[in-house]
RNA sequence: GGCCCCAUCGUCUAGUGGCCUAGGACAUCACCCUCUCAAGGUGAAGACACGGAUUCGAAUUCCGUUGGGGCUGCCA
């Protein structure tokens, strides 16, 4: 039978790294055995905004491509088939009525060892109203084992399991049962989610025997649970405190290909000393059985680097393409947030941003680098680093007598790259300077930065008359 | 506190009893290349948490300790 996964997240304004990986390894399993991904929100707790997070998620399926197979469903339009059975499963005797407050709850049981609810109405025949929740009846004897692909089996003592709530006084039912029924009804046949969700499993394992009784048998999913993404403290990735949004890293750059294969190492690596793969290898190679055990950190560092390598590894052209929405918004096919140009629109120059795209290709990591770096081609007056400019101008005795060199030498010679090179470095010689030292006024006066794509290329670009402009203000202010 | 999970370089990991003098990648440092910055090349530094047991032999098996994490809601 071919595989059945879901990916179920719960709604938030973003879409989380971790809801990521888990739906990356969700779909490698659907992927690589013909299976089926059903993608399911769960949303039974959610109130406003369904259809704005409900398309952040698709978005961000999308954007990685991830797409599923089926849905999404919405876990609240399934709440009657829930109540319905949550009806049977009291009637069964599986849940009963508890009228315990809180409050009561913990004072009862605060000097308790085990404290959680002690059972108090379990045998009280509380009626059921509109007031009480209700409980599921742990067995006291024996135990629940959750046989985990990737941990072997866990035991989970009953006596140390509560009687949990089942269902809300307002009759609505929550997760651990809800969870349950969905997967019976979409038959699902493998469960693949974070290590936070172990503790419940026991009380879903619980609950699917009981409704075997009361509904219809179903056989029990296979189930995976992936190790938590944790930050530089150790501890699960906060949304607060952590970069955890997708969207962020899509508008900052990152390449999806880049992203979901260094989210597939997070616990999963493959044979030898690869560790760029692509999405259809990972379909190939990727074993959930394989997967690590222990938590791992969320390295951004790694992920930038392994976006630089994917950069790199781009044509020229699809360079130019994917960087559109940075470059040439008006062009673009979709708009980072947060973006601004940094040149007037109309100055632009698609021909001239075609013709350095392959230097600052292989110098940035992540696409949203690139407007910085080509800033002075469009902008008439590049923004001045006023400490470069200190540098390699006013600090240098030697910086007047480059650029007046510059001045001459340029508004004269060929004005190609090779042309321009060697000119300078004669210029250089003359003032028995290393091009090192020669280059440096004249990168600052002509980018506002010392650091750039490859100079001669840029004057070029440039053209004579704008470059000597640039020179002569240098120049001038130089002096001043 | 209770229950559960986990433990190899700073980080992600390879390693499933001898191939381990523990491999790779990121980060770090040095050198080379070089018009700046990157990229690239070469190299350095850097780990089996600890203690027992099993075994001829343990990173690898078992037990314990320590440490970290998760869960412990009428959230999901």
């Amino acid at each position: 039978m071919a595989p059945r996964v879901r990916f179920a997240p719960s709604p938030t304004g973003y879409f989380h790294v971790g809801s990521a990986r888990t739906a990356l390894f969700n779909w490698l399993v659907a992927r690589q055995s013909g299976g089926v991904m059903v993608l399911r929100i769960e949303d039974t707790d959610a109130t406003r905004g369904r259809q704005e997070w409900l398309d952040g998620i698709i978005s961000a399926l999308d954007w990685l491509g991830l797409q599923a197979d089926e849905g999404p469903y919405l876990q609240s339009a399934a709440e009657p088939r829930h109540r319905e059975l949550a009806d049977k499963l009291y009637d069964a005797g599986y849940l009963y009525a508890c009228d315990c407050p809180r409050e009561l709850i913990d004072e009862r049981t605060k000097s308790n060892p085990t404290p959680g609810y002690d059972g108090f109405c379990r045998d009280r025949s509380v009626p059921r109203t509109d007031q009480t929740g209700l409980r599921f009846k742990v067995p006291i004897e024996g135990e629940t084992v959750v046989h985990d692909v990737i941990r072997g089996d866990v035991v989970f003592p009953h006596s140390a399991m509560e009687d949990f709530v089942a269902v809300k006084s307002s009759g609505q039912p929550l997760f651990a049962l809800a969870n349950a029924i969905d997967d019976r009804d979409m038959e699902i046949t493998h469960i693949i989610r974070g290590e936070d969700l172990l503790p419940t499993t026991p009380k879903q394992l619980l609950m699917w025997e009981g409704l075997d009784a009361v509904d219809r048998p179903v056989p029990l999913p296979t189930f995976a649970h992936l190790p938590m993404l944790v930050n530089e403290q150790r501890k699960k990735l906060s949304k607060r405190k952590d970069p955890v949004a997708v969207e962020s890293y899509r508008d900052q750059g990152f390449l999806p290909e880049a992203f979901v294969n260094y989210l597939a190492l997070l616990g999963w690596s493959p044979e030898g000393d690869r560790e760029m793969v692509s999405k259809e290898t990972l379909i190939d190679e990727f074993r959930l059985d394989q997967v690590h055990h222990a938590p791992a950190f969320f390295d951004v560092a790694k992920l930038t680097h392994m976006n630089g390598d994917y950069i790199r590894a781009l044509s020229p052209e699809t360079f130019i393409e994917l960087v559109q929405p940075w470059v040439d918004p008006d062009h673009a096919s979709w708009h980072p947030e947060g973006v601004e140009l940094l040149w007037p629109a109309e100055r632009y120059d698609a021909e001239r941003f075609a013709a350095i795209a392959p230097l600052i290709q292989e110098r940035v990591t992540v696409l949203g680098e690139v407007p910085a770096m080509v800033d002075f081609l469009f902008l008439v007056d590049p923004p001045l680093d006023e400490s470069a400019f200190e540098k390699a101008v006013a600090n240098d005795p030697r910086a007047i007598e480059v650029l007046d060199k510059a001045i001459e030498v340029y508004a004269s010679c060929p004005f190609t790259s090779g042309a321009l090179h060697e000119a300078t470095v004669v210029l250089g010689d003359a003032l028995e300077l290393k091009l090192r030292k020669t280059q440096a006024p004249i990168r600052v006066a002509i980018t506002g930065k010392s650091v750039g794509p490859p100079l001669f290329e840029s004057l070029e670009l440039l053209g004579r008359e704008e470059v000597l402009r640039r020179l002569s203000n240098a120049r001038e202010r130089a002096q001043g």
